[in-house]
DNA sequence: ATAACTAGTGCAACAGAAGTGCATTTATTG
DNA sequence: CAATAAATGCACTTCTGTTGCACTAGTTAT
């Protein structure tokens, strides 16, 4: 029994032969991936399956969807590289205009919001976009 | 010849009866649109037609697009509800989980992002999801 | 005013992503 | 091993966004 299916495991997801290679893809890929990208990844697989893999996976909190502003929906594991179960759920993405990759950047926390009154803030989305490091030339 | 007719040329663009219309519309409307919303209420119009219309508005800077993460483009003007044209080009916006309506909040500032050393920030959007003042009864 | 030209509109069609229904296969449990 | 439940594969559908082409309306020059 691998990490990867106790983990699978864990968020009540039996670890089946495509599930692993999955999680074992997006656990690689530094930056958020669109089903797009899995599917090109794994040629021989259903789009649905690995649709509703990553449905599965977001459904038990393994990963979670990044809207980046691409209007494409990206995944991204939630440990080690998200903050998505701190307090407001804060997403901090940065999307790169240069080379469409999209990355989680943990370290830098986002200020508070505040709303006017009357409005409920139940999740707040930033995205930054720009050009990365990657391709900024360092 | 009427306020929007003078608006619309000063942006360069030719203030056709269709063009009026759509202006009026997104002028009474306080919240963003989508492109559905307009063919719903001009439902003589082609899609297409509204469609470039909304390009062209885009274009020539009276309206801007919003992505609310919902994954479908909004559209809002640029004038009075809107600070599209502020340094860094900040976008704050509010989507409503229960009525879907994405609004404007432009009295209250994005405080300034930080990115890591090697990343350059060229456009930052910011979308508060949760319940806003209407529907959460004030 | 009219011909020539340009911009705007309508129609049709296409592309890509997302989503659903159903049959089949694979895995689990009694 | 049979019965059951979950996972997968296939075929379609829907929705948004987009483009090409023909036609119409509006503008400009002669």
């Amino acid at each position: 029994m691998t990490e990867i299916e106790k983990t699978l495991e864990n968020h009540q997801v039996r670890p089946t032969a495509m599930r692993i290679l999955i999680y074992k893809y997006l656990a690689e890929k530094e930056i958020a991936v669109a089903l797009t990208d899995i599917e090109s990844a794994f040629a021989k697989a259903e789009r649905t399956t690995l649709y509703r893999t990553l449905k599965t996976f977001e459904e038990k909190k393994i990963v979670h969807q990044i809207d980046d502003g691409t209007g494409i929906s990206k995944y991204a594991l939630c440990e080690s590289g998200c903050n998505c179960e701190i307090d407001q759920d804060l997403h901090l993405h940065f999307h790169c205009n240069n080379c469409n990759e999209t990355v989680c950047l943990t370290e830098h926390k986002i200020p508070q919001i505040k709303v006017p009154d009357g409005f409920v803030s139940e999740n707040v989305n930033l995205v930054v976009k720009g050009i990365c490091d990657k391709c900024s030339g360092q």
